[in-house]
DNA sequence: ATTTATTTTGATCAGTCAATCAGATTTTAT
DNA sequence: ATAAAATCTGATTGACTGATCAAAATAAAT
């Protein structure tokens, strides 16, 4: 049986991983280091190194928790909707609004899924797979959830799902003050109405 | 009057922009080193500072170098269609087909684009304008001109062109194994013609 | 053939950083 | 209160890297 990590041990964790967070949106991955992060935590490098095992550890770490935070702040917009067609605009709408107001988080999270890289040193961005990535999976099943009712007509899911998480990703890229992100959201919404109604 | 650089000196820059493309997918922006490529290019480390004035200098010159070739590719498939819709295919085909062809250029692309920083130290993909992005403008006044010959319905082009090259830029993050590249240019005409028409 | 300019090498230098660790501090258990 | 365990610090070490430069090799000019 593993021994649960004490309260304390939690804490620091979150604590280091949002310093980390703080230090990609500042530095980037290329320049970040230990004594950076360290410094925004004010703690000691040797508490990182106490509370993981590497560098690589930290972000990925850092990797996962930001995952898990646009994920359920989605999945659980996503749940209030009953009809599929409702569910797929609330997740546009909700990915969407998640890049707003939690802008750090998506610069941090880009940052890491552009360069960390595998053990056998693959990128993660090549490794990322529609079938693996629990928001690709969600919105597949939404997709498929609405051919099955008839509220939507006959397509590739797989397919449409890339074009959507692609309309969806390429928002975060675009330079915030040429960028109406309300207008793009409606844009979005009434292509996409268009593509699988 | 500017010289002219000589033809060695333009060889050897090409040369170790080559390297530089091989260096990033093999190792990542992260990891490169001049010793790396200088190892691929086959050179002393001091011959790469002769020709670059810093490392910096060199991956901004093949971040350009990478940029026209695409731009190039596309833009000469473009021109050979007439109508606003056939040049809005053959911007999807080719795009994406450069992606199969070209596939070392596009992950060396990816791997500068979201690493390397303005001296300010903002992020490239920060930067990235869709109102400088050659790629951006072509697929812009394609769709102007197909608005204003009727071909098109009306949406808001600016938008539009987001959600295309976001569709388009995803499948190049796609796993190649389980990703079916000719169906999905499928799927997306299929789609985009839903859009514009 | 000789001088001058260009190109190339690789050793060296100075700076950075991840990781370690001995010892200090704080918390928990007895 | 005391011992043991957990947490934390910051200096140190060893490895790596970008940039420099003196000297060598090559090419061009006279």
């Amino acid at each position: 049986m593993e021994k649960q990590p004490s309260f304390i041990t939690q804490a620091r964790r979150e604590q280091i991983i949002e310093a980390t967070i703080k230090a990609l949106d500042e530095i980037g991955y290329k320049s970040i280091s230990l004594a950076k992060i360290a410094k925004i935590a004010k703690v000691s490098t040797g508490l990182i190194s106490y509370h993981f095992s590497d560098k690589e550890d930290v972000l990925n770490n850092t990797l996962v928790y930001l995952l898990k935070k646009q994920y359920d702040y989605i999945k659980e917009k996503v749940d209030e909707s009953k009809s599929a067609y409702d569910q797929l605009i609330t997740f546009i709408d909700t990915s969407l609004a998640y890049q707003g107001t939690h802008y750090v988080h998506n610069v941090a999270l880009i940052e890491i899924i552009f360069n960390a890289r595998t053990p056998d040193n693959i990128p993660y961005y090549k490794v990322s797979d529609d079938e693996e990535d629990p928001l690709y999976v969600l919105l597949q099943e939404i997709l498929q959830d609405g051919q099955k009712t008839k509220e939507f007509s006959t397509f590739d899911t797989k397919n449409v799902s890339i074009i959507i998480q692609g309309a969806i990703g390429e928002s975060m890229l675009m330079n915030q003050e040429n960028f109406n992100l309300e207008a793009y959201k409606n844009e979005l919404v009434t292509m996409v109405t268009k593509m699988v109604k």
